[in-house]
DNA sequence: AACCGACCCAACCGCACGCCC
DNA sequence: TGGGCGTGCGGTTGGGTCGGT
């Protein structure tokens, strides 16, 4: 695979961007689309790389960025999937709708680093600082069976990814005509994408009939693309355990997540601590909408639709989730006595000054990753990490 | 007011990977 | 089958801004 210069830079400008060039660059997007980005900036008239431009339509120009202060919701939220995911900001973005990778990582490098640091909580690991001390112990094979585990998944995650990515590219004429400006191929994966993806994670495993249906807290597409009616795809009776999670008001408070302003309702389970169901829910290849909404989602985050459909098979111990849940919460809380109250992170001001200064500073280390399992029974409806 | 260090974030760099010929 | 191309992604940089002295 040679890998050719990104641009010829002789006579290239670099550095910020100008008004008149974001100008050029937005009129000829939102009326040719971006195409080829590298013969973009001949046909748009600028003296740019094709990189830079896509660099600055992806991460700035884009009509869907949200800009400006991260909401507490957005803050827990990259703190959690870091945790589990990692440096992948890419695969957080898709969880933060209308946020860019580079967005989220500029803010995780300059706030939420340094503040679970303050807490005495290592920022990679996610793991208070003490802990790192602990090789020989007991602990440090739970945290090293977690770690493999996390790893097995964000590579599962990563393989979804791609797989939706093409995905995308083959339905593109699904959808021909959004209202975004960008030309992203817009459609999303039909049951044949399911059993590719459970080719990927099982080996060629079947997945047997199921629907697609799927919801985003960020749709704008409606979908439903060969998705049979979940009564018949054996979903539809655990769906029934599956209830608005923002609705349920118990529910958001228990996370300390709070839904923010115009964004749509979370789904999830109604107990989002109910483990067990919710790995039911999961080897039932969870549909989390429950059948009762319609099925759509953002092209951004179709591959999320993928994760899905996972069934049991896709884990790789048949009790994964449970034994994650084990070894966080043992993890967390073996060797150590918390407050067990206030378990927020974020908040300049909030949740970061009442954490900060403890014992340790990360008094609350289990409920930190209580809202990290929170979360994650919470975005099963719209996430692809189990 | 001037200086200086810390902080922030847009932009760049280079690698990885899939597609296509 | 191999190489070129296009793009995605994560790490890093550097210039602007802010706050303290």
């Amino acid at each position: 695979m040679g890998r050719s210069p990104c641009c010829d830079k002789v006579g290239l400008k670099k550095g910020p961007w100008t008004p008149e060039e974001d100008q050029k660059l937005l009129a000829y997007v939102e009326e040719h689309g971006h195409g080829s980005w590298r013969a973009l900036p001949a046909k748009a008239g600028l003296q740019r790389c094709g990189k830079s431009c896509r660099l600055r339509w992806t991460n700035y120009l884009r009509p869907d960025i949200k800009r400006g202060r991260f909401s507490l919701q957005e803050e827990q939220t990259i703190i959690q999937l870091h945790a589990l995911l990692g440096n992948r900001w890419s695969a957080i973005a898709t969880h933060l709708p209308k946020r860019t990778d580079n967005e989220i990582k500029n803010y995780w490098n300059t706030h939420l680093k340094k503040r679970l640091d303050k807490m005495g909580i290592d920022p990679v690991t996610h793991k208070p600082k003490n802990d790192a001390l602990k090789l020989s112990d007991g602990q440090s094979k739970n945290a090293a069976n977690l770690s493999h585990m996390a790893q097995w998944e964000s590579a599962r995650l990563e393989a979804e990814a791609r797989l939706v990515r093409q995905s995308k590219l083959r339905s593109s004429e699904f959808s021909p005509s959004t209202s975004s400006p960008m030309n992203k191929p817009v459609g999303l994966p039909g049951p044949a994408r399911c059993l590719d993806i459970l080719k990927a994670w099982n080996g060629g495993g079947a997945m047997v009939g199921l629907g697609c249906e799927l919801e985003s807290p960020t749709s704008t597409l409606s979908y439903s693309e060969n998705a049979p009616p979940m009564s018949t795809t054996g979903i539809g009776e655990n769906s029934t355990a599956f209830v608005d999670f923002v609705g349920n008001s118990s529910g958001s408070s228990e996370t300390g997540i709070m839904k923010e302003e115009g964004e749509e309702d979370w789904k999830g389970f109604g107990n989002s601590t109910n483990l067990p169901e919710y790995r039911d829910g999961i080897a039932n290849s969870v549909s989390f909408t429950s059948g009762i909404h319609d099925i759509s989602l953002p092209v951004e985050n179709a591959w999320e639709s993928e994760s899905l459909r996972l069934n049991s098979e896709h884990i790789p111990s048949g009790n994964f989730v449970q034994r994650f849940t084990d070894l966080l919460l043992s993890t967390a809380g073996a060797d150590r006595s918390f407050s067990g109250d206030d378990c927020s992170l974020s908040g300049d001001g909030g949740g970061e000054s009442d954490n900060v200064g403890g014992p340790s500073g990360s008094g609350n280390y289990k409920n930190y990753w209580n809202s990290i399992l929170n979360l994650v029974n919470s975005s099963n409806s719209d996430s692809p990490m189990f």
